[in-house]
DNA sequence: AGAAGGCCCTGCGTGC
DNA sequence: TGCACGCAGGGCCTTC
């Protein structure tokens, strides 16, 4: 479920229930997911109070006013259940918040199958220091992620472009689908090697990267009033896509999507339109 | 340094 | 109905 809009539609749905509340409880129903959970994460959160949420590449962030604040990752298949109405299965990691005046408790969830994400707790004013912060590229949404930058990037790699986007050290957040939908949209073959892209490809690419970002970004915010929800469900925003998961089907510019195996990932394409 | 491959883990759809 | 298999939105590690 979780790329890069999958990611902001989550903060930003927990944001309603969390900015500013105080957190109750915690409880830790395992070890960890992919690493143990972090030392002193009870006591660091137990009391707090939320400052703000955001964030960075995939992670999200919780910052609170003892100056440590939660990153998580949600993985493959983490999500997060507001106000559950029962325990679920590999409901692993439980907030709980403080009922103040106007302001109800509320239980946060962090659920994840496969236990590929992960939770972790760092100081907030060195949180750019953090290794997996400080080794993130660009922003794909910011001002950072440009051609040029894109450009350097590739310079003499002969690797293709496909996989070096999924690279986050080159732009931080792209997800396998928005991938396929980049390139898709900017008619580049998966399989083109990234040196060889020409500074009119990329002028293409980035503002397609944004695109499918952005709009994603804006399909998720239209359905925050889900989290409210017992399931807390996501949608996947699948209607829009072109390429991805449409092994077969009729490309827009009719020719018909093909799947190819990348980096051990597939590739979504349309060899009719993207060169 | 770059490139390729494997591994972590559970669930779901498909085909026999 | 049961079972084996392939596949899944990610990141990290090792090896060459």
């Amino acid at each position: 479920m979780p790329e890069l809009p999958e990611v902001e539609t989550t903060v930003r749905g927990l944001a309603l229930h969390l900015q500013g509340a105080r957190i109750k409880a915690l409880s830790l129903n395992r070890e960890g997911l992919r690493r143990p959970f972090p030392q002193g994460l009870a006591q660091a959160l137990i009391g707090a109070r939320v400052t703000s949420l955001s964030r960075r590449a995939k992670y999200g962030l919780i910052a609170t006013d003892r100056g440590t604040t939660m990153i998580f990752h949600l993985g493959m298949s983490g999500r997060w259940r507001i106000d559950p109405a029962s325990p679920e299965k590999h409901d692993h990691l439980v907030l709980e918040t403080e009922a103040e005046a106007a302001r109800p408790s509320h239980t946060l969830a962090l659920n994840d199958a496969r236990r590929f994400g992960s939770v972790d707790l760092v100081a907030t004013e060195s949180l750019e220091q953090w290794p997996a912060f400080a080794a993130l590229g660009p922003e794909p949404l910011g001002d950072g992620l440009t051609p040029a930058h894109l450009a350097h990037s590739f310079t003499a790699r002969a690797a293709p472009i496909k996989p070096l986007l999924l690279d986050q050290r080159i732009v931080a957040g792209l997800g396998n689908i928005y991938v396929c939908e980049a390139l898709h949209r900017a008619h580049i073959s998966p399989l083109r090697p990234a040196g060889t892209l020409r500074r009119a490809d990329l002028a293409r690419l980035v503002p397609a990267i944004r695109a499918v970002l952005g709009e994603s970004i804006a399909a998720g915010g239209s359905t925050i009033r889900d989290y409210a929800q017992p399931n807390g469900e996501l949608g996947y925003f699948a209607a829009s896509w072109q390429v991805y998961g449409r092994e077969g089907q009729a490309c827009p510019c009719g020719g018909t999507v093909t799947r190819i195996t990348q980096g051990g990932r597939s590739s979504f394409w349309c060899e009719s339109c993207q060169k």
